[in-house]
DNA sequence: TCATTTTAGTTGACTTCGCAACTTATTCGG
DNA sequence: CCGAATAAGTTGCGAAGTCAACTAAAATGA
């Protein structure tokens, strides 16, 4: 880990997501899940029956990528599609149980990323670490939404 | 954004990774250069004449990537690579006139995103902001290195 | 009411990325 | 000095991700 030359924000943070994807396809290989599911899958052990746009929403994704994230872990066996009654267009998220057995697992796995990351980082610096990343990202979005609508 | 339920580290890096690399490869679009060249392109304007392994050290990615990413560079008319005298497995990447012509411009667009994500964030805390990130890669680097060699 | 517009989801084409297998060149131990 | 190990680069493959074009359903408004 050298790390000279300039050293910006945008690039820790482009590394820093290449290193998560690689940790996380790893771990999560054993419950046949991928990097780029996982946070689809994350998301509905919060709630379950969201939307895929409502996800496509919140993970801030392509619709594209919530389609097909969302067929692998139906095809895993994760979760099943189900249509909205009222309005036909919509199709809902549910778990299966399948999810709930590796549920304990997959957290296990998916915050020992965060303990590993913020190792030595007092309690309070995490806190204002993610504020302020929060911040960009609302710049960021503002910036997006205005300029690439 | 509306961005509610369990917000973690990852999470937010995750989304800003892909914010970037939708802010960069649209901006640099009318330069032919790709969201996954541009850091190789920095890292050169900082030091010409490097070789692929010291880039994709530097850079943190698969050798795999470097090779293609250089060469979709000199494909465009940036890059030219050039076997060492000495170790002939060795490949430097040197600037082309191209590349020079464009330098100016290719800086704007690319510190323009860090202003954009750092609006009203002052400059204090983006400095500690950025110390913790390199806490957490070096963290990662370490975690990765010992359990993936 | 009914034509137009908007919305949710799908699919195809493309870029970016990592892993594994391979080639070629260098280094190292005996 | 030579065979084995290591190092740099390339290529094939598959996963993750975006964009654009499409379908079907719902909302809008004249």
């Amino acid at each position: 880990m050298q790390l000279q030359g300039r050293i910006t924000v945008g690039r820790l943070i482009a590394i820093l997501h290449r290193m998560a994807n690689m940790y996380l396809s790893k771990e999560l290989k054993d419950l046949s899940i991928g990097a780029g599911q996982y946070i689809f899958l994350a998301e509905l052990f919060d709630q379950e029956g969201q939307s895929q746009d409502e996800l496509t929403k919140k993970i801030f994704v392509d619709k594209a990528n919530s389609a097909r994230a969302l067929g692998k872990l139906e095809d895993a066996g994760y979760v099943r599609r189900v249509g909205d009654d009222k309005d036909k267009r919509i199709k809902r998220a549910f778990l299966e149980p399948a999810a709930r057995e590796v549920e304990e697992d997959f957290w296990r796995i998916v915050t020992g990323w965060s303990d590993i990351l913020t190792r030595g980082v007092p309690k309070q610096r995490q806190e204002q670490l993610i504020d302020d990343l929060r911040t960009m990202l609302e710049n960021a979005g503002e910036y997006l939404s205005k300029n690439q609508p």
